[in-house]
DNA sequence: GGTTAAATATGATAAATATCATATTTAAAG
DNA sequence: CTTTAAATATGATATTTATCATATTTAACC
């Protein structure tokens, strides 16, 4: 339901929201840890939300990775739009060309409805609203 | 949300459940044309069907496809198992290992209180459902 | 300013999906 | 019993996604 990659970088997302700050930085390799996702792959998807400005990230010794303070406010929607294409949920669950509101496909009424209320729903979760999980919870 | 399998498998099977009877089998090309699935694919994903009893196939001139009696009861839950991998639907959302619901994960009872809906929603629905769709829609 | 601990950039490999091509089998019909 | 129109089996190619490896840059600290 949710890309490898996306899922990885929700994990992340959701232990450094918990546990960094800008003076907290937190490693690669800390990540790595803490999700059981390899060191290399968790970088590429790191380095992906850095340009994305979700996170702040600082090289050198006690360097790493935090939250942006504007970041907290982001979504899971938003996140997926980094690691799936742009159109991925954008158009009907069959990906059929003539399917709308007016002209409905088979599934458009039911399937494709909860396919709404779950965009909807990835839409409504920010990473602020996360950081209230308990800590200890794992993430692998 | 669906792969792209899967939902070239549902495209067809709901024109063959619309067109096909036992005498009046659908070939190869028509299903090719009207999903607009390239032939060689679409022939692949329906022997599988064939082979998981959804569908009948008939060789030969004359031949071609049609839908068991029986199979207009299956849904569309059970055609998601044959193309996708079986646990694909079966567990956490993020694929955490301790997400159960007396230890939900941070996304359980939200988006994946949704999945779980998406999947009853699939399995709600039954070719014999679908057949009372409009047969002109375009299926492409 | 040299060492070190971190991220970054780049690209290589592997695995899974999707797509295409071709030869074989089967059954009907003349 | 030969031809023909269909599915079937098999496997090849391409594309995408996932994974791994390595060299480079950067900033802190002595």
């Amino acid at each position: 339901m949710l890309s490898n990659s996306l899922a990885y970088a929700i994990k992340a997302l959701i232990y450094i929201a918990q546990n960094s700050s800008e003076t907290e930085r937190i490693t690669l390799k800390e990540i790595s840890d803490s999700t059981l996702v390899p060191r290399p792959y968790i970088a590429k998807i790191l380095q992906a939300l850095v340009r994305s400005n979700v996170l702040q990230s600082v090289k050198g010794p006690n360097g790493g990775f935090y939250f942006r303070e504007e970041g907290l406010e982001i979504n899971l929607l938003q996140i997926a739009h980094i690691f799936e294409g742009p159109d991925k949920y954008s158009n009907c669950i069959l990906s059929l060309k003539e399917c709308s509101a007016e002209s409905p496909c088979p599934l458009h009424s039911n399937v494709g409805q909860i396919r709404t209320m779950f965009l909807e729903s990835l839409e409504q979760i920010t990473f602020r609203r996360l950081l209230q999980h308990e800590k200890s919870f794992d993430l692998f």
